[in-house]
DNA sequence: AACTATTTATAAGA
DNA sequence: TTCTTATAAATAGTT
């Protein structure tokens, strides 16, 4: 615009345009700061130069200026005076957990034994089965927890029981045996010999234990 | 700059202003769009009049402008690859109302029989006297529930029984009487008469209703 | 909005 | 990059 006219075009020569870019650069940001002050106008600008550099000015804070015209073309950015798909996203799920949570407690409660009000006759005949069940389950659980100390008890019965029945029978025949003396010559014996061949023939019935009547369990 | 040379002040005068701004604001938009185009420059350029109207100008599209300028930027603006501080209470929430479902839901299960490996034997007893507490109140309430039903029943019965009565006593006299109308002559009265007198007399249990063995409930 | 005297911006050259 | 300088462009004040 001096010695010669120029065609608004891009420039090809790269230094001419980089030297032309500094000039008006500076030029543009000394109209824009004029601009700003002569006129009361509020001013941002941006520049980016090919190779990607930045240069800014604003007249108050760029801040503003972006918040302004964000405010302005509203539609482009997320409008931070609402909440965010995402938190609405959140904001329902939370609701559903909430509603969870409450028909839990509720359904919880009820298999306590509170807030039966609202529960027809068929509801409650349904929940009575339900903790009859459980119960019969829990029990279940606590006699399979019995069990071994049960099985063991049980054998040692069992050897008590073996331990007993050979103290008799040794106690049977030394009585025997002494009887025997005190009578003499009695040739004639009062006890069954078969049972010191085979001192368990005796005992058929195979599960002594089980007769003892233990307090398995208190329901 | 031109007639006179002027101080770069705020122009006083509004009218003066006003025509200031628009030429200038011309010149300055001409300007941008001259530098984007020589220097292949990325320009964007924001004014706002005093009377807050918007003028802008971008030599690509504005909005990718501001997104350049945002990412160089990014201490200011909220971050928006991180969750927001509002998100990030949510989705505590979320997790704690989710923990809060799992420990009712398994609550519930356990209430119904189920995941009981990892009781201990307290517990288990605990389960149980829960068990058998609500069993009870249910039972309460439908005993409850079963109450009118009942009396009502039990009143009908009541009447059934007086009525039974009745008809007994008034089957007994006429048989009483014909007897004595077929032996003619016999003075010898075969029943006892003091029924006549006093029928409920011979019915002490006061409580025949409750003898009926209705199936009150069936546990 | 148009005119125009003058200031300002800047292209080319150094 | 900066300076120079000729001249194009912008624009303050006027109409």
């Amino acid at each position: 615009m001096t010695r010669k006219k120029i065609q608004i075009k891009k420039i090809d020569n790269i230094a001419a345009r980089q030297v032309a870019f500094s000039k008006r650069r500076k030029g543009l940001f000394k109209k824009a700061k004029e601009l700003a002050i002569l006129c009361d106008a509020e001013i941002g600008l941006l520049v980016f130069s090919a190779s990607g550099k930045l240069f800014d000015y604003a007249s108050s804070s760029i801040q503003s200026i972006l918040e302004r015209h964000n405010s302005v073309n509203s539609e482009n950015l997320p409008n931070l005076n609402e909440p965010s798909v995402e938190l609405q996203l959140e904001s329902n799920i939370r609701a559903k957990l909430n509603e969870e949570v409450e028909k839990k407690t509720h359904e919880l409660r009820q298999m306590k034994g509170e807030e039966l009000q609202g529960l027809g006759m068929d509801e409650l005949k349904k929940l009575e089965k339900s903790l009859q069940g459980a119960l019969s389950r829990v029990a279940e659980i606590m006699d399979g927890r019995n069990t071994d100390l049960i099985s063991d008890i049980g054998r040692k019965v069992d050897l008590l029981i073996e331990e007993n029945k050979r103290l008799n029978q040794l106690e049977l025949e030394t009585m025997t045996e002494q009887m025997q003396n005190i009578q003499g010559n009695s040739s004639e014996s009062i006890v069954n010999n078969s049972t010191s061949s085979n001192p368990s023939q005796d005992y058929d019935s195979s599960d002594t234990s089980l007769k003892l009547g233990l307090p398995l369990l208190e329901y």
